[in-house]
DNA sequence: TCAATCCGTATC
DNA sequence: ATACGGATTGAC
């Protein structure tokens, strides 16, 4: 074979972020192939690495070292899934190494054994779902830009010329569309990927979808017509229900595994192992998986993008819904976006056209949504003779005892506590933000001025945009109580509890009172008689760029599960657009404000942002390093924990990947004259917005 | 004159 | 990072 393996040596510097290139002793020549470990002398020591390609002659012009050792014979670096880390990397200006500890599991060589790859008789199934999971909070998100068609190949909105031609192909529909038919695009989506061609779809699901079964729809049709599929969901969960939906669509076990992280070492990497070989074709995962080795993909799919649990925590913090948008982009192959609610990056891919709206029309959704009704929040507080409570609005109240009444269980959604103490307007509840940047505003003590998150600057004298008041309030949660007097106003129901210590994954279908927090509602056999969201002020007023996002994903997620004879109520003001967009169960409206709304104010996913955090002196000296493009607009400081203190570095669409590589190639200069005090470089994060 | 040490540089 | 080389310094 060719005689130079080009090799990604495993070294956590960023200026040897490339590949080495080595002779390929002949005792290895055989098993040097694309895609196994290897071991190498790198700077005199050993070193682990991936074979990435075997070449005729090296440009290096020094004398090549020989190939230590292949690790095992095992391919399980695909070339496209390197490309696709490569690509990565360069998005979030991190290093090729760092996301490929994130997309190749650790080798178990015990299960490598038991299984060998000649012999493709081991059951690729996965007896046993994927069981709990255990991912701690999210916290970075993503943003992404976009571009119409466009030269420039940005894979935050592709810029390939795609989208799904509804033609009628002359194939018999393998699989069922009925499910699909609900959507005027539906059908046409899953005869394009079992046609094998490459349709860009953002799906909004109709409330009450059994979205599991839809995406295995999705999933089985891309297998009929000969591809591979990748189906990414939040968390364990979730996981589980499309598991169960996949194995009834696919016919039993054996043709998908599901990989997470909560799976040991031996079972993550012998499913890992299953889908390198080519023994299955179809692989359903969590965030990791997006790197999974599915050869010839048709589809790869993303269920609510919106979860925090969809951005890794580890460097360099990509977010799944991008590697997924990156990876299509490579592969050619078609993509679903898809969700109750809908981001305001997803919207960006229909806004640029570069992917099409799969939604059900207005009327078709008012006939399958539960009667939404609001409540204010200082309104009427139940004086009903057989209300316990002080505390519950009587309509809230009223449609928990109609529900139990028609023997339905009812779900009470209460944030969580825990959320940053942000800032609104003491009259309009508008959030306050720097008058100079947009950053939100924090109130550092209860005399202190205002002060903002991002730049630094005192607002002292902060006035409403919206009302002129100059009164602002730090937001309070008043929760969970509620929740346990309206358990008190009936007393002879049971009441479960779901959220952060014992999550239910469903309940019973008849009366009961379900509590749960955000994320953790369980799901209910035909559906909850009545869905109740309270304290809806505490989601509203988070001091985070997605906050309304973020609280209508949240209820759209529990009035879903609401029965389309039932009633959600949701205690809120009633002319905030967030509620509209609940009521009218319309999220595409409101990620297409939300999507303005940033355009507006400089916010991802329109422009694209890098977050820096360290000791001041570092984080000075990457700045000072970096050739920032033209037009980058730098933010800060503002103090953050441990002393440490964080700039923002802000730039258009189109400077986005200048911008990366800049802030990569300082970090390559500062490691190379041992600047040892790091720097954590975000990309698009969500956590500070 | 030789060795111990300090930088700077490259790592296939 | 870590290993090597060439210059620099200090002591015999």
């Amino acid at each position: 074979m060719l005689p130079v393996a080009r090799i990604c040596v495993d070294v956590p510097l960023p200026h040897l972020d490339r590949p080495f290139d080595y002779l390929v002793p002949t005792a290895l020549d055989a098993a040097a192939v694309p895609g196994v470990r290897v071991k190498v002398r790198f700077a005199g020591q050993l070193a682990d690495g991936f074979l990435l390609e075997r070449v005729a002659e090296s440009e290096h012009g020094g004398r090549l070292q020989f190939l230590d050792k292949v690790v095992s014979p095992e391919p399980v670096l695909r070339p496209e899934v390197a490309a696709l880390a490569r690509e990565v990397a360069d998005r979030y200006a991190g290093t090729m190494s760092d996301v490929l500890r994130l997309a190749v599991p650790p080798r178990h060589a015990a299960t490598e054994k038991r299984s060998p790859a000649d012999s493709p008789s081991a059951p690729a199934a996965d007896e046993g779902s994927p069981d709990e999971g255990s991912q701690g909070e999210g916290s970075p998100d993503e943003g992404s830009q976009g571009e119409a068609p466009s030269g420039e190949a940005s894979p935050d909105v592709p810029s390939s010329a795609a989208a799904p031609s509804a033609g009628f192909p002359p194939a018999v529909p393998p699989v069922s569309e009925a499910g699909w038919r609900r959507y005027p695009a539906g059908v046409a989506l899953l005869r394009a990927l079992g046609d094998g061609r490459r349709p860009h779809a953002v799906w909004t699901a109709l409330p009450g979808e059994d979205w599991p079964a839809r995406l295995a729809e999705a999933a089985a049709s891309t297998l009929a017509g000969g591809r591979g599929a990748l189906i990414v969901v939040a968390d364990a969960r979730d996981l589980d229900r499309l598991d169960a939906a996949m194995a009834e669509a696919l016919g039993g076990t054996g043709a998908h595994v599901a990989l997470s992280a909560a799976l040991g070492p031996a079972e993550r990497y012998r499913r890992f192992l299953a889908a390198a070989r080519g023994h299955v074709k179809v692989v359903i995962g969590t965030r990791a998986a997006c790197f999974a080795p599915v050869a010839d993909l048709g589809l790869v799919a993303v269920w609510d993008d919106g979860d925090d649990l969809h951005a890794e925590p580890r460097a360099p913090y990509p977010h799944a819904r991008q590697v997924l948008l990156a990876r299509a982009e490579q592969a050619g192959c078609g993509i679903i976006v898809g969700g109750f609610a809908r981001t305001a990056e997803a919207q960006q891919l229909v806004e640029a056209g570069w992917a099409i709206e799969v939604a059900a029309g207005r009327d078709v959704v008012r006939r399958h949504m539960p009667q939404v009704v609001t409540v204010g929040e200082d309104d009427q507080m139940a004086r009903d003779p057989g209300a316990v409570s002080a505390r519950l609005p009587t309509a809230a109240w009223r449609a928990a005892r109609d529900a139990l009444l028609r023997d339905a269980p009812v779900l009470i959604q209460v944030p969580r506590r825990g959320y940053i103490p942000s800032v609104a307007c003491a009259e309009c509840h508008t959030p306050a933000r720097c008058p100079n940047c947009s950053g939100p505003l924090a109130l550092p003590s209860a005399t202190a001025p205002p002060l903002c998150r991002w730049c630094g600057r005192v607002a002292a004298a902060y006035a409403c945009p919206e009302c002129r008041s100059r009164r602002l309030r730090a937001s309070v949660v008043g929760a969970r109580r509620t929740a346990e007097e309206l358990a008190r106003a009936f007393p002879d129901t049971p009441v479960r509890t779901s959220g952060r210590d014992g999550v239910l994954a469903t309940v019973p279908g008849e009366a009961s009172i379900v509590v749960s927090t955000p994320g953790a509602e369980p799901v209910a056999p035909g559906g909850y008689g009545a869905v109740l969201l309270l304290d809806t002020w505490a989601l509203l007023t988070r001091a985070d760029l997605r906050g309304t996002e973020e609280a209508l994903r949240r209820w759209l997620t529990a009035a879903a599960l609401c029965r389309h004879t039932g009633t959600v109520v949701v205690v809120a003001d009633a002319s905030l657009a967030v509620v509209q967009a609940l009521v009218r169960f319309d999220p595409g409206w409101l990620a297409a404000r939300e999507l303005a709304d940033r355009r507006e104010l400089g916010f991802p996913p329109v422009v694209r942002m890098a977050s820096l955090t360290g000791a001041p002196a570092a984080v000075a000296d990457l700045l000072a390093a970096a050739k920032l493009p033209p037009g980058a607009e730098v933010l800060g400081p503002v103090p953050a924990a441990d002393g440490q203190e964080r700039m923002l570095v802000r730039t258009g669409r189109s400077g986005g990947r200048a911008l990366t590589l800049a802030l990569r190639s300082a970090a390559g200069l500062r490691s190379a004259r041992k600047a040892t005090d790091p720097v954590r470089v975000q990309v698009d994060p969500l956590d500070l917005l």
